[in-house]
DNA sequence: GTGCGTGCAAATTCTTTGCAATGCA
DNA sequence: TGCATTGCAAAGAATTTGCACGCAC
């Protein structure tokens, strides 16, 4: 979801479009990295020193309902959010660098099947998160291990 | 991982079998649900009145470390821990009334290539949770229907 | 002008830490 | 007996809430 599209929803329900929101956004989407509450808000008061930390928790919490940031799992930092590209995507995240990307190509239905068959469940939902080296992170220890 | 697993990997890292290990040990294992902390807590002072909330945490921390519980993902309780049976395998939770089971048909390596195609990343570990709704409770809805 | 959204500060909740006492091996 | 482990209490961190003011519409 990109800048417009996210104030566009924004708009269709109702609610405002204030510089505090403009600036959460921006900051959000600009990120390749997963970021907590806390970064986000120490990274919007570098160009809007007079926000609250009690609005980007809010902020956040809306992008979150309309589905334009998605959530991060890890080992500690379970509430960091990163944008949502595309309305059902997964997230890759770099175990090096930090760099989260997104990846559409998710066919877990052979998954949701076998799991269905083993537990009995019917499988509704799923939350999937990948871990590895990004590009960069690759070739900089290749380069590391040549030079 | 059962009860005799679990401890026989504690008595091999040298480390103690106390009354209050056991007792958490034993809620966590048999709990069908995932738990939060404070949950097990309560849980563990029916039977261990006088354990303290500390002992709660610390051991649950030893216990994930040891791969005895694995922590699931939800919208607002990320810490919440659920008993692992198998080394690799993965949670299932049901919508409806939080049942958590556990699949180990798990293979991912086609998801993980085209993730792999799409991003560059080299990808190494993944984590992955379905939602859906147990046997019991399909069975639930269908007589409500019928009745 | 109206009322949603904001920022401050306080409250709340969850988790961790320091340390003396306890009890398992 | 020795030392890992415990429980208490206090500290610490993160998040939420109440309320008066300001600003987007």
């Amino acid at each position: 979801m990109d800048r417009t599209a996210v104030e566009g929803a924004l708009v269709a329900r109702g609610l405002r479009l204030t510089r505090q929101r403009r600036a959460v956004l921006a900051v959000v989407l600009d990120s390749s990295s997963q970021l907590s509450a806390l970064q986000v808000y120490d990274s919007v008061r570098t160009v809007l020193p007079e926000v609250g930390l009690t609005t980007v928790y809010r902020t956040l919490a809306l992008l979150e309902e309309i589905g334009a940031v998605r959530r991060v799992h890890g080992d500690e930092a379970c509430e960091s959010v990163v944008p949502a590209a595309a309305a059902h995507g997964h997230s890759v995240v770099c175990d090096t660098c930090g760099l989260v990307e997104e990846f559409t190509a998710c066919d877990i239905s052979p998954i949701a099947a076998a799991a269905a068959s083993e537990t009995g469940y019917a499988i509704t939902d799923h939350f999937l998160q990948l871990t590895g080296t990004c590009a960069a992170c690759i070739s900089d220890a290749g380069e590391k291990a040549v030079g």
